[in-house]
DNA sequence: TCTAATACCGAACATTATGTTCGATAATAA
DNA sequence: TTATTATCGAACATAATGTTCGGTATTAGA
């Protein structure tokens, strides 16, 4: 990829990340972001077809790597620990998260969170698909599985927004404690 | 208030509505809506500064309402059985949305979905807190208030979300049972 | 029934944002 | 060095927003 292409395309994702963590989404301007981004109004148009590509490729870009490396963990770590098996993941989303990569934290809680915990939310639930899709680690229960998928993961997106709001005052071990209170009755901790 | 206006406001709602059923919000125009309504352009401006608030109107119709009746419950109807002391609350919500005022089901399982569980949720959130606050419905735990009426709030609301999504073939007292399964160990069930 | 108040109409208008076009310039890859 | 291509910047068409105003019709209340 060009040098320039890739350069104006960061340029136009830092903009529009420094516009997202201050204004509403919906009061944020192309003329706005190229005027941050400093490129020009035709260079953006060949980047991006409207405001809401860019949107959704900014969301790929941060969600989709988190995702991506989590995805990669071996699902079973802590198999025959007492804690629950998903630990590892949870976690690992948290420390990364932590991490801040792009400034995602400061997005996730900023005006337009409803946004971006949207697109967490959609990943994840993916990731927690294959995590416990037929392993058997999901208790056995009436339950349908796609509904505990959904509960899983809003659960835990929540959980995140909910610590960010009150300026992420508990670690990412404690956190994965609290899910774990409130999830633990959904999990076979005894296989 | 004048014959004429409750007949325009009620226009331009149910206009409103109709086209939130077929289309993505930001895709609906103030001409779309006064077309379907049938009323001038300033009549429609006389009501409603803008789209937004128009919006904002209807949701606090549709929530509103909904949450004020449940509201009105008695808080611990059910002390003393086994089940989980809330049940009268979320079964009532439940019974409440299949009777579908306002086609408010219509709605929340539209592809503009998220706008309306995200009002739901909040108003939902109200109920809640006056629900449980201070009245030792909760579990001991080490888990902050706050964070345990999000998660009982956005998890009833989700599981109303995949309720719709999959036609509502559960009864809501099926669905109760659901919801019991999943929030239990965070009640008080034997005091 | 009469009257004053007011809600509505509809057309016109200014404003603002969007997305496109094009010729000129500058940076890049090879 | 050279052919390619990304960017610039200004101009433009299009579309939606929100306002204004004079005329008409409906309403509430005396």
């Amino acid at each position: 990829m060009d040098r320039r292409q890739r350069k104006t395309r960061e340029a136009i994702f830092n903009a529009f990340t420094r516009l997202l963590e201050k204004h509403a989404y919906n009061q944020i301007t192309v003329q706005d972001i190229i005027d941050d981004a400093d490129v020009g109004r035709a260079t953006f148009y060949t980047h991006f077809e409207t405001k809401e590509y860019l949107l959704k490729d900014l969301c790929e870009e941060l969600f989709g790597h988190i995702i991506d490396t989590a995805m990669g963990l071996p699902h079973g770590h802590y198999h025959y620990s007492c804690k629950l098996e998903a630990d590892s993941v949870f976690l690992h989303l948290l420390r990364h998260l932590k991490e801040n990569d792009r400034n995602i934290l400061a997005l996730l809680s900023s005006q337009n969170n409803e946004i971006f915990l949207q697109y967490f939310k959609t990943n994840l639930k993916k990731l927690i698909k294959t995590q416990f899709a037929d392993t058997g680690k999901l208790k056995q229960s009436s339950l349908p599985e796609d509904f505990l998928v959904n509960h899983i993961s809003i659960s835990f997106v929540e959980m995140v927004s909910w610590w960010l709001c009150h300026d992420m005052k508990e670690t990412p071990e404690e956190l994965t404690e609290y899910f774990e209170s409130i999830m633990t009755p959904l999990f076979n901790t005894n296989n």
